[in-house]
DNA sequence: CACCATTTGTTCGTATGTATG
DNA sequence: GCATACATACGAACAAATGGT
């Protein structure tokens, strides 16, 4: 999980490919690392952590339950 | 265009139903005030203001032209 | 062509609120 | 009550596109 700021490609884009990717090929199944676990594991601030992750909640592909996490639809 | 921070009604939310009042009502036609505009008329923040506008973004009621403006779809 | 003002787009770090367990 | 986790908001900064001078 690397984000590289110097990439023409976003980093809200990055991560969000990069989750794909990993929820695609079923190395993440069920529950997504929490948000401030991502922060810590990208480097990445909390908003644009978020703004990855809305990419699929607008997809329909995880559902986020407050309290809980965000979780890969099946 | 006043926004009420106390409300249970989320700022975003509320700068969103008031727009979308004027968008229906048809006082508001061609282009939208610029977010830098909306900040000013409601005191609220930048990313607040874009937050209410994505709604519409979201739902095709209007677009959004960097450097242009936001406009209206008709 | 260069320069500049305007506008949208993205990111940061922090704070507070709400829901869950 | 407390820890965890998502949700919203703030203020600031920088980039990129547009259009006019």
């Amino acid at each position: 999980m690397r984000i590289d700021p110097a990439s023409a490609e976003h980093p809200y884009e990055q991560l969000a490919r990069q989750l794909r990717e990993q929820i695609g090929s079923g190395k993440i199944t069920g529950k997504l690392p929490s948000i401030t676990e991502l922060t810590a594991l990208t480097g990445l601030a909390v908003g644009t952590v978020r703004r990855g992750i809305d990419v699929f909640v607008q997809e329909g592909l995880v559902q986020t339950v407050p309290g809980r996490g965000t979780f890969v639809r099946r």
